[in-house]
DNA sequence: CCTTGTCGCAATGTATACATAAACCCGTCG
DNA sequence: CGACGGGTTTATGTATACATTGCGACAAGG
């Protein structure tokens, strides 16, 4: 057979959390090995493989003599993972202020504020949303590598990849649209003021402007729940910062 | 034989985390795993799946494709993992203040308060070490279970289990009692600080002095270097804060 | 002498059989 | 009728054989 048979961790952990997040798994939910192992058509080491490394994401946990379970989001621990972003960015801005960056890191960021810039644009008409998650995403994570700490810049990681503190896609109805726009400008002007303060290294302003931004990513949060009320899980996921 | 042949796993972790602790495996390594296997005479699967808990608490990491390397902890990691523990439990203390905390819980933490208030003393003779470390480390415990947010007590508790973040114990030569004794005075009044900034509900207040609190550590872990310069990894366990 | 291709080894990836412990079911006894 | 106990089932823990890949050594050719 043509199977490759070397990759079959790597297809469990894609599949499992390709699961996790469209809310086919939630959180609480038991997993066996064997009738993953069996549906998925592969062993049983590589599914514990890949549980393995998606606890160590923190995705699921360890039920001590139990296997894995999904771990639970309810809303209140999507609202601390954003928080938890919002300081850990803090500190990464913080400590690049005080202690310096790399000038190619740092020009880097530059460029990705100004395609942000555009993709923003002045009108709600021009937004280009599929641009503008893009290089949010792009700047955030540049931003996060400025900071020379690698072991804060991991844990920063981590909290970025905790279910929806990363919000990556929003696309308003007509109605919100124009509130929507203004989140953006606003989102806009503290990326800008970020990046000045870091350059002016002025750590503490930094750390305050990057706890202050991560308040959009919560605010579009309540926006959403409170709109889109029956939302599966799934659309959790689509929250914009 | 006798062997329990069920605890194999558990073995496996706790001799590699001794190994690493120790400084018996300094960072960098790579670690193989027929050699562990054969050398704590398991199978390759409980010291693979060793490996991957230590992986998730942050001591070794995957090198996609071979194995296992353990984390390597230069001086600046181990400043930058102190930075980070301070932050994280700036947060929990402010986040406590903010959304409130559980009766039962701030009573222990103020129980444990008072007891690291006796075993400090007044003079430095007096010092009861072996209590100060284990009710330090205590209360600290207690005051991250005082925020209410699971998501960031469990980074907080990942951020203290890293290397060195979290010094249990350091013994002072006659000549650097009386400096000592003053560090911990100084702790102690942060300690109260702390409390008291909680049971006021000053967030902002509580989460500097969490942070101010972690520059002891700081401030010892150079004390240590300098003094004892020679001095193995294994030492550097041996840090106060 | 340097370059390049191939072969082989060593290490991890995978499958699977077997061991063990805990949950469950059911029957019996109080 | 409920609670306890033993057997059965089920899921994870462990051992081990086999597959595959990546790297290095060695040889052949430029």
């Amino acid at each position: 057979m043509a199977t490759t048979t070397q990759n079959q961790t790597k297809r469990a952990v894609f599949e499992l959390r390709r699961r996790i997040m469209n809310g086919e798994l939630t959180g609480g939910t038991r997993l066996y090995e064997v009738a993953l192992a069996e549906e998925l058509d592969i062993s049983r080491t590589p599914v514990r493989e890949a549980m393995s490394r998606l606890a160590e994401e923190g995705l699921l946990e360890r039920a001590s003599g139990r296997g894995f379970m999904v771990r639970s989001f309810a809303y209140n621990d999507v609202v601390d993972a954003i928080e938890l972003r919002g300081v850990l960015e803090g500190t990464a801005a913080r400590l690049a202020a005080e202690r310096g960056w790399e000038e190619a890191r740092m020009s880097a960021v530059q460029e990705t504020l100004a395609q942000l810039e555009k993709s923003v644009g002045s009108q709600p008409e021009n937004v280009d949303f599929e641009s503008y998650y893009e290089f949010n995403a792009r700047f955030h994570d540049e931003l996060g590598m400025l900071c020379s700490s690698e072991v804060v810049q991991r844990e920063l990681d981590r909290a970025k990849s905790l279910p929806f503190a990363s919000p990556s896609a929003f696309l308003p109805d007509q109605r919100a649209l124009r509130d929507f726009h203004l989140s953006l400008i606003v989102a806009q002007s503290q990326h800008r003021g970020l990046v000045e303060a870091i350059l002016a290294r002025q750590g503490a302003r930094a750390e305050a402007i990057a706890r202050e931004h991560a308040m959009i990513a919560r605010r579009n949060l309540e926006y959403i729940l409170r709109d889109a009320a029956g939302a599966k899980p799934a659309s959790l996921a689509l929250l914009v910062e």
